[in-house]
DNA sequence: ACTGTAGTACGACAGTTGTAGAAGAGATGC
DNA sequence: GCATCTCTTCTACAACTGTCGTACTACAGT
């Protein structure tokens, strides 16, 4: 199983674009990152070795490789989260909400709020 | 403003011990990562370097050094989830919280919990 | 066939982290 | 007074990341 996923920042740049695109040259990942202003060969450095990690793959186009993403964002997410939980909280995902409401990083509307968000969104789903 | 506080795992139970201490000479500290089995020497190389990054001070006591920290947990904690939001929920911390939700690392109930205690919390620390 | 041009592959270098050995300096045992 | 400990300091090395430059290769135009 694919845990230890925690990308860097520049990767995760990457990684997003990748998403969003479906798949990608190495030449449009440069594009798509240009903000970064990355050489041309950095992209192609990053590609290669995130795909020696199995977190992208590749397929030839002509002379060029186009890569596509082999984990999806929310598996990122997923992996991201459980390592910070992991790391700062003892493990425990209600210390952080904890932390979070603490902080006034969310507010308590902002709980009932998506509780009637996730409860609409699960029972849209398979519940016949 | 110390911002940028982002720990590796093995920082991290080194300031953890730290914390619970208030002061460690590196062999106390080696002693207490003790199920990590480190060299006294990694200790003491992980501490000149947490010193130049202003995370940790140090003062002489006779021949040896004696570390505190100079940073608390909690900002440890706020600044890296504060990494993670930016990093992963486009800086929305609600994204996060509704992960959080999705995942099922937290219940509906928990919310509830968490709000009520944070209510108490604050009532009796004194908020007008 | 000859020369660009565009693309990949390889190697390199600096900075950080995990890990520790070797060297040096002060205190201790006898 | 000399061997021994104990601590710090310095140096080192392997991995990983950010960042390319160079070299090689294949196709495109003339």
């Amino acid at each position: 199983m694919a845990e230890d996923i925690v990308l860097s920042d520049l990767q995760l740049d990457l990684m997003r674009v990748l998403w969003r695109a479906g798949e990608l040259s190495v030449a449009d990942a440069t594009a798509a990152l240009a903000d970064r202003d990355l050489a041309h060969t950095t992209v192609a450095t990053l590609l290669t070795r995130l795909e020696k990690r199995g977190v992208v793959a590749s397929r030839r186009d002509g002379r060029m490789l186009v890569y596509r993403p082999c984990i999806s964002e929310d598996q990122v997410r997923r992996s991201m989260v459980s390592s910070l939980i992991a790391q700062v909280f003892r493990g425990d995902p209600k210390a952080l909400l904890a932390h979070l409401v603490s902080e006034r990083e969310v507010a308590g509307g902002d709980l009932e709020q998506v509780r009637a968000l996730l409860e609409r969104d699960e029972a849209g789903r398979g519940e016949p």
